[in-house]
DNA sequence: TGGGTCCATAACATGATGATATGGAATTCA
DNA sequence: TGAATTCCATATCATCATGTTATGGACCCA
């Protein structure tokens, strides 16, 4: 016997306020209801209703569990909306790793932008490391990771982006007025420059060194959205992604094409051995479609 | 197709994470298991496991899906709970009515006892004069009332009760070496006494008049109990009911029959037209059993 | 390569749930 | 009072979801 459908049926009769009635509200045959009524009682050995004057008068008993079931079935047939919403890539869970120079830049727009119509979806962001967030999507803790300098995991399976970069400096400095800027242009003039560990620092020395110009590092910042600061303060010229000048720009910033052009290398990773979500497809399409301005044609 | 089944099967499925297992844990075979999951996954249109390596992997989806489902069926397994504690009597609700006098005497005595080992029963215990305890019966708004000069309701069921008077008087009276004490006895006498409109007191006055005594109201009061207390403090003698004599007993109070025996009349009402639960008649035998001692035999 | 594990499919049995037909009890109304 | 109506219960039958066993394919491990 199915439980359940006693249970429907109970919580009909005692709404409908009577057995045909609620055969009605459920869309079955009232003896199909007397019956599910009947064998309830049996099963459950509580008398659910009074059978006086032909009608049904539900006990107090019933009128106890009626607001219990009536959660109970209410829960369940939530349950099937949630499905509807799960499909609809309308409800869910992501979670996204990201390196602490994206948090603040373009991913916090995408992520505002897909919740929009999406109310039912959560999501986490957590700025870590690379290197942290290779360990963290190996081990399945997030669904999405942004890092640079990916080398590669066993349980991670990646995807490699060349932003565009370019050469952000003030509007008042006198190379402000060409439309492309060389590293022979900014030979021995003061620089912001990425710290030396990281592998884009290195692009940038080899493009001076091979045009014979002298790089002139004058601060060192961790991340490009500082440097587009300092240069706007025109504590001197920085070569950075185009998301982040992109952020910048129009503050007393502009930003100018440097050739030769250095790719800086951005990974978006996944748990391998997990499957994606269709939500998770969703949102990648929607990030890399926001990304796509960014991104060297290859 | 029963969802309900479907989903029973995709939580044992992720709690015991494979088919076989699942099979076990609901104890029926595994073929079922998988044509249960195959067939939820296309009910909901969405994958709800990846087929990898011959075994099962949850997608977001379902670890997604799983909390909520879980939730829903706990909340319907607790209904089965729920109606075994029903029958036992052990779960429910009570609502009681009753006169201010019986509120604080023996009343709070029973409904503890009653609860003690019914830890999921609630009662809702409130005072009403007679007549709105009539009302509120006959509204069916309280399962049991209390009331006395109960004048019969159309909608209201009743149980009257001839409770046991007695004579109640401070132990250094006089009066108190006597083992029965007559009308004739208090004749003159300062007594405390109820307020006329109360049918008791009328028949308080005929037993006086009946013996030819003189009644002396010294005190008009409205309760029993009060009544105890001033004659404890020798402010008078009263004739009051057994059951609250006997919480004051002891306190320097004594009570001695009262010839001739004037029952005091008591109430039990009931709505007529609602039927009553178990676990009302369970209380009703405890109530009637502890007022055994203080009923008249008729 | 062979055995063991895990899952899916096929074929069949059964029981819960649906329907229709019918009847009894109570109420309403002429 | 008798007829019509309403409400619920019972009987009988059909069907489908859920259970079973048997079997086979994919994968892992020794």
């Amino acid at each position: 016997m199915n439980r359940l459908r006693q249970l429907e049926a109970f919580r009909a009769v005692i709404m409908a306020g009577g057995v045909t009635s609620a055969a009605n509200m459920l869309n079955i045959s009232q003896p199909a209801v007397s019956r599910l009524i009947a064998s309830l009682e049996k099963a459950l050995a509580i008398p659910l209703f009074e059978r006086r004057q032909g009608r049904l008068y539900p006990t107090s008993e019933a009128e106890f569990l009626f607001t219990e079931v009536d959660r109970a079935i209410t829960n369940l047939d939530h349950i099937s909306k949630l499905a509807a919403d799960i499909r609809n890539q309308k409800a869910g869970h992501l979670r996204i790793a990201c390196l602490p120079g994206f948090a603040t830049s373009l991913l916090p727009r995408v992520v505002a932008e897909f919740l929009v119509d999406r109310p039912d979806v959560t999501m986490s962001i957590q700025t870590r490391s690379s290197a942290r967030v290779r360990e963290w999507i190996a081990a399945q803790q997030y669904d999405i990771g942004i890092a640079d300098e990916f080398e590669g995991h066993n349980a991670v399976h990646h995807e490699a982006l060349n932003i565009r970069t370019v050469c952000a400096l003030s509007s008042r400095h006198p190379l402000a007025r060409q439309s492309v800027i060389t590293a022979k242009d900014l030979d021995g003039l003061p620089m912001i420059v990425q710290d030396r560990q990281n592998r884009f620092y290195h692009a940038v020395k080899a493009a001076f060194d091979n045009a014979g110009a002298v790089l002139n590092q004058r601060v060192e910042v961790r991340q490009f959205a500082t440097a587009c600061i300092m240069a706007e303060r025109e504590v001197g010229i920085a070569i950075v992604s185009s998301i982040d000048a992109a952020e910048y720009i129009g503050h007393g910033l502009v930003s100018r094409p440097f050739e030769p052009q250095l790719p800086f290398r951005l990974d978006i990773l996944y748990p391998k051995y997990h499957p994606r979500s269709l939500l998770m497809q969703e949102f990648i399409e929607n990030f890399q479609r926001s990304l796509k301005p960014f991104i060297l044609p290859r």
